[in-house]
DNA sequence: TTATATTTTTAAGTGAGCTTAAATAATAAA
DNA sequence: TTTATTATTTAAGCTCACTTAAAAATATAA
């Protein structure tokens, strides 16, 4: 496994599939940003590797094997982004980017000593659970998105999702980061958007934005 | 400049050319593994981006941008082996070709993040220099190769090529490392191999292996 | 100086991962 | 169920960094 493309191809298969594991190849397109042929193409190779489970017009699934794969370039993903935020101290919404390219270029065996460099930190900076060596991973308790919240429900951030870097930049200005208390004061059932309650401050987001916060509910009384 | 080709390219004559700054293409091919005819290719692309000075049958020449492009690539090279050995106590052998994957992978800011947090250092783990943000590089003081010594020399290791890591290895087990004092107690003619002493230990090195390692020659009195 | 050897370049071709365009299969709507 | 729409695959072709083999230039030796 010397190619960057194919980890891209099964990290993304990974991070997408639905709740049935499975995967159509448009959304693997869409996502790494090429035409549905590449995929197809593609698809043949991870499946003669024994990587992805495929065949023609149907759902795409990952073999044990492939899981593996994509798990481990998941944990040296967000050990990266561990590595930048909490030690280099890099911007926050810089470090996926970086994290990107980092985890194509380091042996397991470096990822390992950047772990236990890290003291084997469970989640990243952006609240996603960081695989072990043995490709278990940490739970988090429930949570659910801010966008699916009702009002007077109360809560902790538990993750952001890192896809765009504009959101964190976002986010983090209006105080917005992980381990705040929220309350949901407001929802627009208009338009789904959600006034919160964080620290201080009263802010209001769009849907979109609030299906990409995720929050550990209070415990009901 | 996102190919990681041509920054091997730049890297190697950097690192290969001559006193007068010139290099010839076979000496690249050598180097890099590939043939000569895909050396030539190369040439004509990076003198069209203006990187190398090239006609053909000529000696090459980086040119100013170019040597900005290496000395750069050289830096995050040697900043990474720092951070490999020192802080993730990776082995002394491993940390070259870890850091030549790294080297490609990482931005600017991210490099002069990871200088500040290892404080700025000079020389990398092998005794190389380490060209600061501005392309600045230190200098030590002179060295000479150990092949070059007469007996009774004596001086302090500067620095340990690391182009071949069984290199590596082999000193790590002799006790030879960088800092260590060492006195030449003979040297045959012949094969031209040294002995050396180093520590409380006497080490017979072949002539190869001693134009690898390099010596700051005590003041002479 | 001429002959020989070596180095470098040119020419033609390869594989990987992409592209666009056309063909085919699956899905949704009438 | 038929038709229309959308998703997927096939086919042909592109670019990049390589290869081998042959041709041309340069360097070395007789």
């Amino acid at each position: 496994m010397k190619n960057i493309s194919k980890e891209d191809y099964l990290s993304a298969i990974y991070k997408l599939r639905d709740d049935a594991g499975e995967i159509k190849p448009n959304l693997i397109a869409e996502n790494l940003e090429i035409s549905p042929a590449a995929v197809t193409d593609m698809l043949k190779k991870l499946s003669a590797d024994g990587l992805v489970q495929y065949r023609k017009y149907k759902g795409i699934k990952l073999t044990a094997k492939g899981e593996r794969f994509a798990v481990n370039m998941i944990r040296k993903h967000r050990l990266w982004e561990t590595f930048l935020y909490e030690v280099l101290k890099m911007p926050w919404e810089k470090i996926h980017d970086e994290a990107e390219k980092l985890e194509h270029s380091s042996s397991d065996s470096l990822v390992d000593k950047l772990d236990e460099f890290l003291n084997y930190p469970k989640f990243d900076p952006h609240g996603y659970p960081i695989p072990d060596k043995n490709g278990l991973i940490p739970k988090h308790k429930p949570v659910i998105a801010l966008s699916e919240m009702i009002k007077n429900d109360k809560g902790v951030i538990a993750r952001i999702s890192d896809f765009k870097s504009e959101l964190l930049v976002y986010a983090a200005k209006k105080g917005i980061s992980i381990g705040q208390k929220i309350t949901v004061k407001d929802k627009l059932e208009f338009d789904g958007s959600v006034t919160i309650i964080v620290g201080i401050n009263e802010v209001s987001l769009s849907r979109k934005i609030a299906s990409s916060i995720f929050i550990i509910l209070d415990e009901q009384k």
